[in-house]
DNA sequence: GTCCAGGGATTCA
DNA sequence: TGAATCCATGGA
């Protein structure tokens, strides 16, 4: 039965915290929704009390995409009891509480995040912004949304450097050109998914502009490897204020602390973690 | 280890 | 309101 909107229930679900905590950055809030695109569809989301409300723009045979990408199967309450129990992830923990990771897809989160690199949240969505209306192709959305695919591979393997720039990624551009040709000539993406997580990071990390922070992003928010553990400005803040506040960490220790400490499903704690530190106070 | 590469949002005086 | 700071970094 093809259908325009379903409702999805789930519990501890906080679409807003979970949609712009810096993980995917093409959602925007419009009125009670969010909207954005998802394997070139467009869709809204609502926060409902006992869930999520989804509606489309072209009718579908089946949801199967957005529980994937939601990740509603994912039972929270679990991956939290597998974390350790110490009051500072647990003050992260309860103050983001509904905090989600999603399941994105693997070409549009390298590109963005090789875009991500010192630019800040909202800079890198305008970015993409940009870079979606003018070479992603047009997709049906609701009155009033003008909406776009995010670019394939082959599309901007197409362009020339000073377009890219002209999306104001600056020195981005050469290493967003040169991923886009591997993808589309030698690498598959897809094939990644089904290596080992040291040997997948260690294929993501053959691309320009992709090093260890950026390869565990996209291990974690694309793959679903859960114990990738990506370590920004604001997670190295968090872990020497919270977990080494006197002495100063070597590189070397801090990484093997994180893998060690925060278990097998330590990406959600940094997601935690890395949302709790740039909302606090402010 | 050091330095550099956009540029705009945010903070601060 | 103008200046300084900062940013989901990687590569040379």
């Amino acid at each position: 039965m093809r259908s325009f909107e379903r409702s999805f229930k789930v519990e501890e679900y906080d679409l807003a915290a979970t949609l712009s905590s810096g993980q995917a950055f093409r959602w925007k809030p419009r009125g009670e929704s969010w909207e954005g695109v998802i394997h070139g569809r467009w869709i809204a989301l609502t926060q409902r009390i006992d869930g999520i409300d989804a509606r489309v723009a072209k009718a579908v045979e089946e949801w199967d995409w957005l529980i994937q990408y939601l990740q509603l199967d994912c039972d929270i309450s679990t991956v939290i009891q597998t974390f350790p129990k110490d009051p500072h992830l647990g003050e992260a923990v309860s103050t983001c509480k509904g905090l989600r990771l999603l399941r994105q897809e693997p070409w549009e989160c390298l590109a963005s995040f090789i875009l991500s690199s010192t630019k800040q949240i909202v800079q890198i969505q305008q970015i993409v912004e940009l870079l979606c209306a003018r070479y992603g192709e047009p997709i049906a959305s609701a009155a009033g949304s003008a909406a776009f695919a995010f670019p394939t591979a082959a599309g901007l393997a197409a362009l020339s450097e000073q377009e890219l720039r002209d999306c104001k990624m600056g020195f981005r551009a050469p290493y967003l050109a040169r991923t886009a040709r591997m993808v589309q000539n030698e690498v598959n993406l897809d094939a990644i998914s089904k290596l080992e997580l040291e040997r997948a990071r260690e294929e993501l990390m053959k691309f320009p502009g992709v090093g260890r922070k950026i390869a565990d992003c996209v291990l974690l928010f694309a793959y679903g490897f859960q114990q990738a553990f990506p370590v920004d400005v604001w997670v190295l803040k968090a872990l020497r204020q919270l977990y080494f506040p006197r002495r100063k960490p070597t590189p070397g220790r801090l990484l093997r602390f994180t893998q060690n400490y925060f278990g097998p499903n330590a990406g959600y704690a940094q997601q935690y973690l890395f949302h709790y530190m740039r909302t606090k106070r402010s």
